[in-house]
DNA sequence: AAGTGGTCTAGACCACGTT
DNA sequence: ACGTGGTCTAGACCACTTG
């Protein structure tokens, strides 16, 4: 709660970009907590690429366009939309249940029931991406129309208790089918972005497959890293020549 | 320390897939340390998707192959060169002190002297990569050949003490201009996966600006996110009709 | 010297899952 | 009932930056 009020002000500019969040001391007083609670939160908002902290000088809001395109993370079309303001529509192209192809099993039990559903997202008008959901069925029993036009991730979490937690995405670019290919209204050589998605639920278990085809001109991703050093740093042991 | 203790014995299946890591409690012990020690180092696990932390049971090794590609944070090609063994070249076409393009200009102030440097990555043995930098001259005083065949990044860190610490990384689709198409040996409509890259170091300050021009039937970027909450609840409130 | 963030501690209480 | 992770506390000491 501490993080996401202090990003509401990030985002209104109560903390500009290029000042200073008053000392962690400070904000501890502010919202009667103790320091670690507070470094949580700073660190949450760390890792979100809008602040960052520098030993003794404090905590510095960055001017990153963090609000314009936060793509990288699991966020829904949906929350999208709300966040940039752009004028974008979704078109349900069909839901029906069904069991998910062999093709994409991954490392699932044999056959797997689950919802398939494709939707066309439309921005100021024109065709820009072709989703491919398929939601498996044991853990969704049910998925309204409704859900599928408006956001599955709000149904699923607010409405079942879903808790959504990490997802594996892949990005390439490949050949379009032809079915994805008139969609989308693709000319030339038919070229699109694919994001693979494996989406899990907090319990490990796998709930959604996606792919999504983007036309390649409308495409844009955009990420925040930050530096890690625990992977690299394994580094192998060369053999002594 | 204690995190990257743990990923090792991750990798090295000491910790196994699927099941979990001693509990917290243990791992105190282990390590001679505080809970919120031990909480903090299992976080980072967290954070990288190495784990998944289940309330009420424990700390569950995941299996996604988080050390096959770990393309999304700020890793450098040599680093993945190690961690993958994969036959990969680094061949140095061009390194020379200029000055940043305007165009590039991403509110810089006026002129800016920076170390450019073009890379052509091979895997084997075929163009895979066409890397452009600048490396802004302050803070880069000096640039060994050497540094630019090897890592860049291992000279910066570990020669300089620099801090990287932030990077914003931008995908799209584009048309390759003719020296890139030329060197990475593209035919057809000569489209690319163009990756730019700002990145950072600890006290905000700007140093490198990278474009990447990646053979698009070669290009794989994975990623791995975790639902994150703080952003997205800040919905706009809409007019009441 | 004073203020800042970085790290750690030893305890506490809670919520969840299993037995 | 017990063990697990989730959260918080009130203090401590350190390292870095600035005046």
């Amino acid at each position: 709660m501490i993080a996401q009020d202090i990003a509401i002000k990030i985002k209104h500019k109560i903390y500009a970009p290029q000042t200073f969040l008053p000392s962690e001391h400070k904000l501890c007083e502010l919202y009667g907590t103790s320091r670690e609670t507070i470094r949580k939160s700073l660190e949450q908002l760390n890792e979100l690429g809008l602040i960052q902290k520098i030993k003794g000088r404090g905590s510095l809001v960055l001017n990153l366009q963090r609000f314009t395109f936060p793509i990288s993370g699991i966020t829904s079309f949906k929350e999208l939309n709300q966040t940039l303001g752009m004028h974008a529509k979704t078109v349900v192209l069909q839901l029906e249940k069904t069991m998910v192809p062999t093709s994409l099993a991954v490392g699932l039990s044999n056959e797997q029931p689950a919802f398939f559903l494709e939707r066309l997202r439309l921005i100021d008008g024109e065709p820009d991406v072709l989703d491919r959901d398929y939601l498996l069925s044991p853990p969704v029993e049910k998925l309204p129309y409704q859900a599928a036009e408006d956001s599955i991730y709000a149904y699923l979490e607010e409405e079942l208790g879903f808790k959504i937690s990490y997802a594996t995405k892949e990005i390439t670019v490949e050949s379009a089918p032809a079915a994805v290919r008139e969609k989308l209204n693709l000319s030339g050589e038919g070229l699109v972005v694919l994001v693979r998605s494996l989406t899990y639920l907090a319990d490990t278990s796998l709930f959604q497959i996606t792919a999504s085809y983007h036309r390649p001109d409308k495409f844009k991703f955009t990420d925040f890293a930050r530096r890690k050093r625990i992977l690299t740093h394994t580094k192998e042991r060369k053999p002594q020549l």
